[in-house]
RNA sequence: GUAUUGCAUACUGG
């Protein structure tokens, strides 16, 4: 069962939900696991009906069940479902009330995520590093500088939140202030400065973080690509891309937006149709591109494949 | 004393 369990897992995460739910199906003698990560496989993939039609089938939902549905819902922007959950929840662990504050924050509803973080009796760091960041994101970074001050044990995560803030809030000097000042720095740290430096245009910069970080990943990559981008630097941004030895769905984004933004329309058309996957993004990209073109049907079509989406 | 499940920070258009 701990490996059917696990299968349920990969395949939720692949968004293979049919699969999962067929080992799910199978499964003779389902524990509060088997139940509970077929319900994030659901919610995850966007059957947020099915999952709750899953999460009330099920005989004893615990707290993990309760949080899974209150993330389920907080994803959609469905605050006040997730509100309705965590009010019916017999018991609530930290991670509950976090995932709650976490919602109010997340669609800039602040003062209840506040509201909710003081009457939080043992707030973990997790619950700071949700309202730092809340501010961060809505550009109030002093009130979430005054909360990273008042933070007890600052972890690095916090110290990121509070450098997103100001590269947000284009505060490039705050942000790599706090840079050189943060007791250890890891990927996400080097990534943000990059990222700074890659949207204020200071290539030289961008490039010193991206070479002088101890360990890169697919999104260090992807923002290494961004900072030739913006530049227009096509050839150095295809030349990056292509020495990634992996891809996400935004690497591709970026390398189609990359052509796009120096006019190179037909190659931002090849990029796209050679793309494993697409999103959203990928087609308003499209259709943006393919309109400023002139390209209207194409335009048209792309935009009636938009419509498919949600 | 960490590993089958739920919460926070970085990358793509607006």
């Amino acid at each position: 069962r701990l490996l059917l369990n696990k299968l349920i897992h990969l395949y939720g995460k692949c968004g293979a939900v049919d699969e999962a739910w067929r080992v799910f199906a199978d499964i003779q003698q389902r524990d509060s696991f088997s139940w509970n990560l077929m319900i994030a496989a659901l919610a995850e993939n966007g059957y947020l009906e099915r999952a709750r039609d899953t999460f009330s089938k099920m005989g004893r939902p615990d707290v993990v069940s309760y949080t899974t549905m209150l993330r389920a819902y907080a994803q959609k922007g469905q605050v006040f479902e997730a509100r309705d959950i965590f009010d019916q929840m017999p018991y609530k662990d930290r991670v509950a009330w976090n995932t709650m504050i976490s919602a109010y924050a997340r669609t800039g509803k602040l003062q209840q995520a506040e509201l909710l973080f003081s009457q939080m009796e043992e707030k973990t760091s997790v619950s700071w590093t949700v309202l730092i960041s809340g501010y961060a994101r809505e550009g109030e970074v002093q009130r979430a500088r005054l909360l990273f001050e008042e933070m007890p044990d600052r972890t690095i995560v916090a110290w990121n939140a509070m450098i997103g803030g100001y590269v947000h809030s284009k505060l490039v000097e705050a942000a790599s202030g706090m840079f050189d000042r943060m007791p250890h720095r890891d990927v996400v740290s080097w990534t943000s400065m990059l990222t700074a430096y890659a949207h204020s245009l200071c290539l030289h910069k961008a490039k010193w973080c991206f070479d002088s970080m101890p360990e890169r990943n697919v999104v260090s990559w992807n923002a290494m690509v961004t900072a030739y981008a913006h530049k227009g630097l096509i050839d150095q941004a295809q030349t990056t891309f292509d020495r990634m030895f992996k891809h996400s769905i935004v690497s591709w984004n970026t390398l189609v937006a990359a052509y796009a933004h120096v006019g190179l329309v037909e190659e931002a058309v090849q990029v796209f149709r050679q793309m494993p996957e697409r999103d959203q993004l990928s087609l308003t990209t499209m259709v943006n591109v393919l309109a400023q073109a002139g390209r209207i049907d194409q335009a048209r079509e792309m935009f009636e494949g938009l419509t498919s989406f949600d």
